[in-house]
DNA sequence: TTCATACTTGCATTTTAATGCAAGTATGAC
DNA sequence: GTCATACTTGCATTAAAATGCAAGTATGAA
């Protein structure tokens, strides 16, 4: 692992360790894509907070977007992170066989 | 996945979400164990900054401890950590096929 | 028991991130 | 065009985490 990945992972892991984008993410899972009010009102979450933490989940891949008319639908890039997940376990017990 | 795993996850990546600790851990990736003081020196970080931030991987599982002496032995679970993250990767895609 | 080494912990400082209100922009309805 | 809705962004505040020095504890050696 290069001192970029460790760069690339920290960034991943810093968006995925907030309970709040957490909640937002399990939201997604469960239905098809969700606009920014429906995850405010579902989770509780005031609007600005929400927006920027969606905003935050797509900027690293998590989520994708899309506008229809005055709203913004987000939905989760599921197979992309589960990917990036499991290339890190690799990674991890790939190294740790070399002991 | 529950409230109490939203926490769970939220909790072990901010752990992982530091770029000095993903150092560590790369660190203990290439060696079988590695001892305070050596982490801090090939790390190049502060002695009692690594010591706090190789707790707070143990505290996690991420990291195993146990003395040598007057010396503190730190290594990986590899495999534990390995597990959990595949463990989240099958959620993600798993909730994403219901859609 | 005295000393040196290895590590941990307390504390103040600095850095980073989350929050929510208010103001701003974008879009569609009329 | 005006208006309402949906979202974003600026800004100040608050909260959480990282840092490094200094002081403390633990362990083995002499």
């Amino acid at each position: 692992m290069k001192k970029k990945d460790i760069e690339k992972f920290s960034t991943l892991f810093k968006v995925l360790s907030d309970s709040n984008r957490l909640s937002m993410i399990q939201h997604l899972c469960g239905c098809r894509e969700a606009n920014v009010g429906e995850i405010s009102r579902c989770c509780s979450i005031d609007l600005s907070v929400v927006s920027r933490h969606l905003s935050k989940l797509k900027n690293v891949g998590v989520l994708s977007a899309h506008k229809k008319g005055k709203e913004v639908y987000y939905d989760l890039n599921a197979s992309d992170l589960a990917k990036i997940l499991r290339e890190l376990a690799d990674e991890i017990e790939k190294t740790d066989c070399c002991r």
